[in-house]
DNA sequence: GGTGCGGCTGCAG
DNA sequence: GCTGCAGCCGCAC
């Protein structure tokens, strides 16, 4: 369907899509169980936003500091941490992964053992 | 409506 | 396996 809403309504309808995406994300990302991690490129695709992988990074890092979603499950493809160790979230992201049982090895996680969707391997 | 900017991603050297 | 480069998507001037 191809609706042409007049501007007025078609302004509050992008406004409630760009919120209505943000929501998508949010409801994706609450849904990664503890000791389980994903990719932004991931997040985003399972959320409905398709590549918008850099969109998700960068909402992610607006998220507030009282935020109770689990952004530190989500890094860069392949369990690489995009996030630096020596900054606040990078350093907190890491302290939460290892306390849900994550091990991060030299800025990465073993998807295998820790991905989301990732079947894994026992033995 | 064109331009720049990300906590990205995949490929090539 | 790390570094460099181009591609993509959505958002904010």
């Amino acid at each position: 369907m191809t609706p042409q809403p007049a501007d007025a309504l078609h302004s509050d309808l992008r406004t409630s899509d760009a919120e209505a995406r943000r929501a998508a994300l949010y409801l994706t990302l609450a849904q990664i169980p503890e000791g389980k991690v994903t990719s932004y490129g991931e997040l985003a695709a399972v959320a409905g936003l398709g590549r918008a992988a850099r969109w998700v990074g960068r909402v992610l890092s607006q998220l507030p500091d009282d935020t109770r979603l689990p952004w530190h499950r989500v890094m860069g493809a392949g369990g690489r941490l995009s996030l630096a160790a020596g900054t606040l979230s990078g350093d907190e992201q890491r302290a939460r992964l290892r306390a849900e049982g994550v091990r991060v090895i030299n800025d990465r996680v073993d998807i295998r053992r820790h991905g989301w969707h990732s079947a894994e391997h026992s033995g």
